[in-house]
DNA sequence: ACCTGAACACCGTTCAAGT
DNA sequence: ACCTGAACACCGTTCAAGT
């Protein structure tokens, strides 16, 4: 005869799989040991089971990612979207609250370039974003293509910084763009480090102003802008 | 006693290893057997040998997927830097043709997210771009920043397609933008189909003039624009 | 320096079988 | 339907040793 469990509190006792209860762990394993051990195969060992269980609930790992990513989306601030205030300065607020959750976990801004999430987290920061458009006077068209590249554009800022922030190949390209001859590379060269100024936020909220200034400047048809 | 080898045409010989013959490599196995084919291991295989060899030349699997696109970045053409007409039109001629190469490989335009390359032809891109820019009259200071969203952007668009379009997921997500309820998400609700209308060449060369009239209303200091 | 075999520590996904 | 163990077919990277 065996033991019998002296307490269901020994461990979890193996609660029964839920698409929440593996997302749970996912992040939880997120959290404690970074994006790349979120594998079908450690959160099966998490769950205490084979890695085939999982399958049932998520139909590979790039769905599996999406879905830790619209959990981690529930952190970020649609306030600016009700206040007052300009609303290009609350556009700014809000893609900037959804790049810092991104930044946290960069490999996974990185599967959501491809794979964009769409949980409830990511409508309602959709949603938010399409009322700051519309406040701002977008024409509705302009607005529903617009709102992607702002998220397309966020998402691969956020990206970029995936992979370990290699200060090695980074200092390689940065060589790479200065050493680069003014004879057959003249206006790299002109630019020179200015390539390379500014912090990453003053570019990103540059870039932020760039993208609201074309998307309410430049109608679907006709081309050149006022 | 062994045979003698009877010729040294009989396979490639196993030319020593060089950089651009990894490349040249990892480029044949890519084009024969997809992307993710191309790992250490199997390009070991290719050139016969072990996998630890490779990474005398290559720190990692990223760098060398860097090179194996800069190697591709040869394939843009770069004709409309130098011919007439909008220079806008150009500009978009050019990144055309830059996610024309990305979009064979999508998954390498997705690591070029995260790796952006620095090899001669991303260099003469980065120098087509500039060009152009200037020629539109684009403040120098704003070139600088505009070039590289420019790239993200395309990048990033590419990118999107990495993964296998996977047809089911696609639907899913189109689906819950579709479900949407208009008493919580009124401006998704209003806009509806008009979120994915448009084909992906409408939208993306309204993107890059999105690009191209932000950058060039948009001064790195002052914030609105005229 | 360049090159290598072998090892360490993993992966995703599918299958046939069970409940 | 849901769940599983086991298997198939791979990975990246490092190490100690060789040339």
């Amino acid at each position: 005869m065996t033991e019998e469990p002296r307490s269901r509190r020994e461990r979890p006792a193996k609660a029964p799989l839920t698409r929440r209860g593996i997302v749970a762990a996912a992040v939880q394993v997120m959290r404690s040991e970074g994006m790349d051990r979120v594998t079908m195969r450690r959160l099966a060992k998490e769950l205490d089971t084979g890695p085939a269980s999982l399958y049932v609930y998520f139909r590979n790992t790039a769905v599996l990612h999406g879905a830790v990513l619209d959990d981690l989306l529930a952190a970020v601030d649609l306030g600016p979207v009700g206040a007052a205030g300009d609303w290009r300065l609350r556009i700014e607020a809000v893609l900037a609250s959804y790049m810092d959750v991104l930044f946290e976990y960069p490999s996974l801004a990185q599967s959501a370039v491809s794979a964009r999430p769409a949980g409830e987290n990511y409508l309602r920061l959709l949603e938010g974003l399409l009322a700051l458009l519309d406040e701002g006077g977008v024409p509705a068209d302009q607005a529903a293509w617009g709102v992607d590249i702002l998220l397309q554009l966020a998402t691969a800022a956020a990206a970029e910084h995936a992979g370990g922030d290699d200060p090695e190949a980074w200092g390689a390209a940065r060589a790479a763009l200065l050493a680069v001859s003014p004879d057959t590379h003249p206006r790299i060269a002109a630019l020179g480090e200015g390539l390379f100024s500014g912090s990453g936020e003053e570019r990103q909220s540059w870039g932020i102003r760039v993208l609201i200034n074309g998307v309410l400047g430049t109608p679907r048809t006709g081309g050149e802008s006022a």
